[in-house]
RNA sequence: GGGCCCAUAGCUCAGUGGUAGAGUGCCUCCUUUGCAAGGAGGAUGCCCAGGGUUCGAAUCCCUGUGGGUCCA
């Protein structure tokens, strides 16, 4: 079945339009025009609006957002604040924001959770990273856009059960969906002949439905997506995927109206970006030192027309193009080149520098992972095209003015992290500079150019560019091939075999699946530790333990962090150790050691103390991390957290390491906390409410399933939360910071420890500081001064004994007790057991051989050990008389001809061995 | 989260199992002296930590720590 009747609307009906089809493409399309060829996109049509813009007014982009966010609230739509670009904030399988419906996946497609308004608009700031190469080239791509949305969420009203889902009945569909666009672009003085509706089915993410594209004048100006269907190997349609769908409960209007292009079409500008950023780029023209004749700048601009006309999809186009483009504007290519190339690295930098203010302005911090790197990726890319144009004003002035425009509050932070990142960056180059032309050299010398392998491995591990290495390695004058390939073989490095991890079979799963969600009373009242239940069932594990299920449970079990409560379940006659408690699908289950039989009524008991110690902890982690913020900046968000009974950790981003002075800091601010020993409460808003009035920063510790969520007010921080926690923060005790590390690139772990822990913690520190002083004898406040005297004093005396070792050696070459002495083929030949070390050995055998003598020295210090040095011309190879030597005593050993050691575990032989030694060495020399 | 690379003199780095090195900087002296510089000599080191292999480890293996980098 395909989805064409799914087009046949009431309102093209009503409205008079004619379905055709693409006499370029063949594409399906509705339109007013009944005389209307092509579909109007290109290829099969041009751009039309370049200096004939296409609606009444000229709209800058903020004009232009307004006019479309309060055009739909004229039409019942309530206008929604923007998502953070950050989507890894609200859902784990993506990292950046790229449509505006990512905003509501995947608990408000789904049917779980109620949208914030319905139906709605936004305008979703959103980053594209895929397109990178194209930006500033093609005339129109951006890696950082607003997508203008209204959403509708549907419900079908034929189902079952009508509240099984979040939302209920239809609020509009189609034929609205298209009647609002076909106002929209009447409300702006649009020419809707020119308009046309392309039929274009949408696929993506395991859903599917009927779509509509919207253009107008050439260019692409909305999506009109109808998601209704999801894929099931039994459905009735079969999508351009390959694989069958069928309709779903729910169904979802969901429109994209991209900001910049509806910002260039009001203008009329040869690119979109000057549409966009006009201040930015005359900025960076003058900076830059560009400027141009009129006669340069018609060139330019008929040149950036001419390009808007053609199908120009990615780089290679524009670089196929260009020689045409240059030939239509009557200039040679190089020269179009020369004038057109600067003018797109500032594009490029305008919008590189707006997608960073998004992604630092919403607390993204530089790292080597995940958004992370995603931002220093693209911060590198800025400050490349920055030096390569020629602009010189500091790369986190060009962000700022940005974040100024988007009226971000962080901009100090924002400033602060370009700087420092700009400074790795530089140094990283200079380690890469260095080590290029070091390698050049290495080349240069051989006659060879740098092969592809030792480009890869700069790449790959020391990120330098091909193209810097081509550069550098010009200056030496060595020749450098960089296959087109490249990127593919360095992903081959990185080799495909996902590690798949099954996860652990849960033998019981269904019958689980079966019983009631436990009542978890630890939510009623955090302080209690007993409480009485009824055992539903009991499962025996291999192991011998048992897993307990109860009605209800005052246990906690592992999860956000903390750890499962320990204590007892018993009945008349059994006591059950409670060693573990897991929860899964909402029942908690408890690993005992005994089995209080299925049925029986149970009093439970918590191990109070290590439930205190876990609360404390859970509560000053919240405390910590709120302190961290307010010392360390708004960026600071949770990147994990465990606590212990001892102590507990929190990992924060950050982009530098935390200083002595500021851990001082923090830990000052959370035990004024703790001593203002305010209230610690629990809420369970609606999770719009709560996203609403505290935003994203509330999932610092992961995102909660379901409609209510359960918020921890500790002073001003507010967190969704499902541990437990003390009452007041005065419950707390005392906070002691014990250290703190960089765990990875962009994230410092904080330790700490909490309540009596902070004092035994504290107490073992300074246990292992009265330790050190008693063993220096000196008071502790003198350790650190004792302990580098002594170390600078044990260096010296290394040395000095080195020196006498020497002298030593030399005295006992020189006199009269040196051992035996015997002719080898007319060179004299010292053989001598010495019982010294290494260092010794080679010493005094140095100083024979500055005599003239061959030495053989042995040892029996540590087992058996020889050193053998021959003056030159003595025609003796030390290596072989060791190596024949040291078998005697069970070892091996060599060297250099004049310089050898070796040795064994024989003890017992050495002596042996030494009386041989002159036969040996006759006999080495006659081999 | 995964892959790769690196750790040796204050700095930049050589050193692939056998007596720890170079350049630079530093110190002293000399020459010259307005400065720059030139010459001679000298001092530098828990070779990141711990374990293993070996007669012997800066070097090989394992673990850890610290740093870098690429990818999802």
């Amino acid at each position: 079945m395909s989805l064409e009747e799914e087009y046949q609307l009431q309102y093209f009906e009503d409205e008079g339009f004619h379905r055709l089809e693409c006499s370029e493409c063949g594409a399906n399309f509705w339109t007013r025009d009944g005389d209307r060829q092509t579909c109007g996109e290109p290829p099969c049509a041009e751009y039309s609006f370049i200096d004939d813009p296409g609606f009444d007014e000229e709209h800058s982009l903020a004009e232009m957002r307004e006019a479309f966010l309060s055009f739909f609230e004229d039409h019942d739509h309530e206008r929604i604040d923007p998502y953070p670009v950050a989507a890894n904030r609200w859902r784990d399988d993506v990292l950046l924001t790229q449509a505006s419906i990512y905003d509501f996946q995947p608990l408000v497609t789904s049917g779980e959770t109620p949208p914030p308004a319905n139906p709605l608009t936004i305008s979703q700031p959103c980053i594209r990273m895929q397109d990178i190469d194209n930006v500033g080239k093609t005339g129109r791509h951006t890696m950082a856009f607003e997508m203008m949305a209204h959403h509708a969420f549907n419900a079908r009203e034929d189902i079952e059960d009508p509240d099984q889902y979040a939302y209920e009945g239809e609020v509009y569909w189609k034929d609205e969906t298209v009647e609002l666009c076909d106002e929209l672009f009447d409300s702006l003085g649009a020419d809707l002949d020119e308009i046309t509706y392309i039929e274009d089915p949408w696929v993506g993410g395991g859903n599917a439905g009927p779509a509509i594209e919207v253009i107008y004048k050439g260019a692409e100006l909305a999506t009109l997506v109808f998601m209704s269907m999801e894929q099931d190997p039994e459905g009735e349609y079969e999508m351009k995927d390959g694989n069958r769908y069928s309709p779903m409960d729910t169904y979802i209007v969901d429109t994209g109206y991209g900001l910049e292009r509806w910002t260039w079409m009001s203008q009329g500008t040869p690119t979109v970006y000057e549409a966009v950023y006009p201040d930015m780029i005359a900025f960076l023209k003058d900076n830059a030192g560009i400027d141009h004749t009129d006669e340069e700048e018609s060139i330019i601009h008929d040149a950036a027309r001419l390009s808007g006309n053609l199908d120009i999809d990615d780089v290679d186009d524009v670089e196929a193009a260009r020689d045409d483009i240059a030939d239509q504007v009557g200039v040679s290519t190089s020269e179009l080149r020369d004038l057109v190339e600067p003018l797109e690295d500032i594009y490029a930098i305008s919008d590189h520098c707006r997608t960073l203010a998004y992604m630092l302005g919403d607390g993204i911090v530089p790292s080597n992972v995940g958004t992370g790197y995603l931002a220093r990726m693209v911060l590198r890319r800025t400050k490349r095209l920055c030096d390569n144009v020629g602009v010189d004003a500091p790369l986190d002035e060009l962000v700022d003015m940005q974040a100024e425009r988007l009226d971000y509050e962080n901009r100090d932070t924002i400033r602060d992290i370009v700087r420092t990142e700009v400074e790795r960056y530089r140094e990283t180059l200079d380690r890469g500079g260095r080590r290029v032309r070091q390698l050049a050299d290495e080349y240069a010398g051989k006659g060879e150019s740098i092969p592809t392998k030792e480009l890869i491995e700069l790449y790959d591990s020391h990120g330098i560019q091909p193209d810097m290495v081509a550069e550098i390695a010009a200056e030496k004058g060595v020749d450098v091939a960089v296959p087109d390939d490249f990127y593919s073989l360095v992903a081959e490095r990185h080799g495909g075999g996902e590690g798949v991890e099954a996860d652990e079979d849960d033998p019981y799963a269904d019958r689980i699946a079966e019983l009631p969600d436990t009542d978890r009373l630890y939510y009623e009242d955090q302080t209690r530790m007993d409480f009485e239940a009824v055992v539903l069932d009991v499962f025996e594990r291999e192991d011998g333990e048992y897993d307990i299920v109860l009605d209800q449970t005052m246990f906690y079990p592992e999860g956000g962090g903390q750890p499962a409560d320990h204590g007892t379940l018993s009945t008349d006659d059994v006591t059950a150790e409670v060693r573990d408690v897991q929860i899964s699908d909402g029942v908690v289950r408890h690993r005992t050691d005994e089995d209080p039989g299925k049925g029986e009524f149970v009093r439970g008991q918590i191990d109070a103390t290590r439930r205190h110690r876990l609360m404390r902890h859970h509560t000053a982690t919240h405390i910590v991390g709120y302190a961290a913020r307010r010392v360390l900046g708004d960026h600071i968000r949770q990147a994990g957290a465990q606590k212990h009974t001892d102590s507990a950790r929190l990992d924060v981003r950050h982009y530098e390491p935390i200083s002595r002075e500021e851990v001082r800091e923090i830990e000052h601010l959370a035990n004024e906390i703790v001593m203002d020993n305010s209230t610690v409460s629990q809420e369970w808003p609606h999770r719009n409410e709560a996203e609403a009035e505290h935003g994203f920063d509330l999932y610092q510790g992961g995102i909660p399933p379901g409609e209510q969520i359960r918020l921890i007010h500790v002073d001003e921080d507010v967190q969704a939360c499902g541990g437990t926690h003390v009452a007041r923060t005065g419950d707390v005790g005392a906070i002691k910071i014990l250290g703190t590390e960089r765990i990875q690139d962009g994230v410092e772990r904080i330790t700490f420890a909490a309540g009596d822990a902070a004092i035994e913690a504290t107490q073992r520190t300074e246990d292992a500081l009265s330790e050190a002083a008693e063993i220096l004898d000196v008071s502790p406040q003198d350790v650190p001064e004792t302990a580098e005297r002594f170390f600078t004093e044990w260096k010296e005396r290394g040395k000095t004994i080195e020196e006498l070792k020497e002298e030593l050696a030399e005295v006992r070459a020189a006199g009269a007790d040196a051992g035996e002495e015997v002719d080898v083929g007319g060179t004299p030949a010292v053989v001598q057991r010495l019982d010294a070390d290494m260092d010794e050995l080679r010493a005094t055998a140095n100083a024979i051989v500055e005599e003239g003598k061959i030495a053989v020295i042995g040892s029996g210090r540590d087992g058996a050990q020889f050193v053998v040095a021959v003056p030159d011309d003595a025609g003796v190879d030390a290596g072989d008389v060791v190596g024949e030597l040291a078998g005697r005593v069970g070892g091996g050993g060599g060297g250099p001809p004049d310089f050898a050691q070796g040795g064994g575990p024989n003890e017992a032989e050495l002596d042996d061995a030494l009386d041989d030694a002159p036969d040996v060495l006759r006999q080495v020399r006659n081999a």
